[in-house]
DNA sequence: ATTAACTTGTTAAAAAAATCACAAGCTTGC
DNA sequence: GCAAGCTTGTGATTTTTTTAACAAGTTAAT
């Protein structure tokens, strides 16, 4: 099939699959149904049959898909078969989570450098990396790779964080910070905020009580 | 219009509409129309006037809306007008993260309990938390009002971590650890996943590539 | 070899969500 | 008091997404 739009819900359920294929295969499953993976991952098995056209033909007629085959075809077709540099921004509490967060590498993601602009914290070193000024984030990004930026500042600081991003030519940006931040239009944003979901927890309790 | 089902993308989208107008009624301005938030929020301005209509009428035609009444209507319609006390489960990198981060009780949640089965993390205080064994969750969770549930443990124990928290009558659960989790169909889970959005990042600049 | 039992990929149908378009309602100025 | 100018709330329409249905391909047993 091929298709040039995917739906960006393709997406985060791909993301679903990939984490209930590889729990499968240290289960030791080779091969699994579009059926049995539904019901693992909570949803309508022709939605993954669908999902997964959009990219390609990955299964067996008659004998469904292998297991770590698929897990690869996922990763080639969202581009994350290869490790992405990223550049964070602000390195506080929950930048200092992400940089002792040891899974990022193995899902295809390196925090290759940590800028904060805290003169008490440029200069701490976290494994080989050094905390420095984002004002060296132009210099670096190109010299180190630099493709993804994450922002962990505080929400009045992000607009200035994106803004250095930007300046090194960073392709896209993960936003921490609760507030929206403007940047040309070429250079997707994606905006992490655990409040959603726990708004969306507590309507659902408050819904279920009517 | 009073809806009875309502899409859980507008509940992400009231999320996004509250953070919005905080900034607006901290830069002074009092009454914003639909087409003015839409642009902020980066939405069409219908969708915005369909998104409150599920929940009510709160706005004044030929004026737009008064922006402290509209947030107060949207965190009422959320249930977010008061706070939900929540219990911590594993505290590693991200539950410190989560224990520090001081804008919980502004957005209505309260991270009252802590728990962990490390003996060289439990007796740690935590401000005036003490952080406490996972088997005392059952006995804590009625005398403290403890309501949603957050998981911040290894994949491997999440299932674990659930099962307390289901045995401890808690009416909600967040899950950070990427697996899935079995729980009674009555108890809404909300899967928290960073790596969604570096997916979707990588996916976005594969895309704008080919 | 043929049949029966499975399972995919895809087309068709249904459902859901987003957008449009406009009547209804508020405000201001004359 | 009325007209002109806005802006909401909502039915109608369009678009998107999900689900169902089934032909086509595979395997295993007889
Ligand atoms: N910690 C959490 O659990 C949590 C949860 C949800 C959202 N967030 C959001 O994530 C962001 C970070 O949270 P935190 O708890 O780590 O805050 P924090 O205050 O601990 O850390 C912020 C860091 O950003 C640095 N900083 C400030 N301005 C900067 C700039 N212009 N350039 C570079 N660095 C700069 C500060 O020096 C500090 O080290 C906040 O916007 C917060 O709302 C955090
Ligand atoms: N740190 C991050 O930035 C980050 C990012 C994305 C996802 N996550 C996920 O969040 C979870 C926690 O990550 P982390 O970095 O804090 O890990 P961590 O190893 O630092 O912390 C895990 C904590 O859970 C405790 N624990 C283990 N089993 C338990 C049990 N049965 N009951 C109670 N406590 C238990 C451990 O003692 C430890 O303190 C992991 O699943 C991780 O994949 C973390």
């Amino acid at each position: 099939m091929k298709s040039e739009h995917i739906p960006k819900a393709t997406i985060g359920r791909l993301a679903v699959y990939i984490q209930v294929l590889e729990n499968l295969l240290r289960d030791g499953n080779d091969v699994i149904s579009s059926e049995k993976l539904a019901r693992a991952c909570s949803v309508n098995s022709s939605q993954i049959r669908k999902d997964l056209a959009y990219f390609g033909e990955f299964g067996v007629r008659g004998v469904g898909y292998y297991v770590q085959e698929l897990i690869t075809s996922i990763k080639q077709s969202l581009g994350i078969d290869r490790v992405w540099k990223c550049a964070l921004i602000g390195v506080g509490n929950m930048g200092t989570a992400l940089l002792r967060h040891h899974d990022f590498e193995r899902r295809g993601f390196q925090i290759a450098a940590a800028f904060d602009c805290d003169p008490d914290k440029i200069g701490l070193e976290f494994g080989d990396m050094e905390i420095v000024c984002p004002t060296h984030l132009k210099e670096q990004a190109p010299e180190m790779g630099l493709e993804i930026g994450i922002i962990a500042t505080p929400p009045d600081r992000a607009q200035r964080a994106a803004n250095h991003l930007v300046d090194a030519n960073i392709r896209g940006i993960i936003n921490f910070a609760p507030s929206r931040i403007n940047v040309p239009p070429h250079i997707p944003v994606e905006y992490v905020d655990f409040f959603d979901h726990l708004y969306s927890i507590a309507f659902q309790i408050t819904l279920g009580n009517d």
